[in-house]
DNA sequence: AATGAATCTTGACAGTGTCAATTTAACCCT
DNA sequence: AGGGTTAAATTGACACTGTCAAGATTCATT
């Protein structure tokens, strides 16, 4: 576990993804290769391999991370009892939102064609990606026993186009398609007005 | 512009995009090489760039076909005056979902990283992308003067925020992410009601 | 100390996009 | 009709990429 040995590295494996991630950071998952990316850490090109079975499983390990802490974060804003149902959807939609256009990259890897494109998600990506929907989809039953999301819709179905909708104001704005940065408040909160309408009919 | 000529390929220009559309969409973006492209063509491997700058100004020219036959759709759908106001936004959101997902390659062209990201949108790009949202704006207010969408959002935000939603949808499902092919008539459906609610409020 | 497994290395291969220099054909003008 | 300009297509080359196969080095365990 040292680092006096030269050939033999110590903790490749976790170097690889700190080393990864934060080229991803940079320079996107297209700007991140495989052999600088061992340049950086002082190895051979192939070293990776026998740590990761090829790139995409290097950047699934980096998005399970993500997901991990997206999870996370999820948990504190709806779990905090000191603030009212209606405030903790709202943060909630500005902290999704606020979390994929602070890690655009990360964030695109998350949910990007790269991993899930083609069916070809892992087993393993699927598993650490679908907690946070099955907490959101808790949630949305929650707020609707809570008469603050509409009642006439399953949960299910409406925890899909809720994260839809998130998911999809999130992309045009990282993508700066009909939207841009500065727009990010007024749209979560015009979000959150649609997804909580019958608010006002009470 | 006959065919006769061996070495000068005659319309070489909408040849290739033709040829790159139907790789595209059999082989997704990153299975469209510009080498075995030209191959199919019959052409040298450098030929095309006579035609196009590089990859992303082919990729632009199919991606503006596709946000034409797009625009065009929506227009058919929201001028057809013998439909009541509210089953036309009704069709066009299963029409939005339903191009996504008929053409998911072309859909993953025209709004995804490739080219979008980064910023580095052409302004040729964008030209061609730009009329569809305008016109999703001019419908946006029109429906909500016979107030069939909340009347207490601008009309801009609110045409972000639906246009987010669809968006949205569309990348779940064809990226298999929380949603699969089997609800999109269910997730529609629950959009429209979503985005529809103060209908029942008159 | 020796053996087997884990780890890392160099070498190699088949791809990729794209630039430079060159050849071929088409077009236009006198 | 012929000569020159220009457009179109070609081969060659370069710098990349991910990944496999074989061999070298070190670690861990008996």
């Amino acid at each position: 576990m040292a680092s006096s040995s030269q050939y033999h590295h110590g903790d490749l494996h976790s170097t690889l993804i700190d080393a990864a991630s934060s080229r991803l950071e940079k320079f996107g998952i297209d700007g991140l290769s495989l052999r600088k990316l061992a340049e950086d850490v002082g190895v051979s090109r192939t070293a990776p391999y026998h740590h990761f079975k090829d790139k995409n499983a290097l950047l699934s390990a980096i998005a399970a991370k993500g997901f991990e802490q997206w999870h996370q974060i999820a948990v504190d804003i709806f779990d905090n009892d000191s603030i009212p149902p209606e405030q903790r959807l709202k943060d909630f939609i500005h902290a999704y939102i606020g979390f994929a256009t602070e890690h655009p990259q990360i964030y695109e890897l998350m949910f990007g064609q790269t991993l899930w494109g083609e069916g070809k998600a892992s087993a393993a990506l699927r598993d650490v990606a679908y907690p946070s929907f099955q907490y959101q989809v808790k949630m949305t039953k929650l707020l609707q026993e809570k008469k603050l999301l509409p009642t006439n819709q399953q949960a299910l179905r409406l925890a899909q186009v809720t994260w839809g909708t998130l998911h999809g104001i999130a992309r045009l704005i990282i993508d700066g398609i009909y939207a841009d940065a500065s727009h990010i408040e007024e749209m979560c909160d015009c979000a959150a007005a649609l997804f909580m309408q019958q608010k006002n009919l009470n």
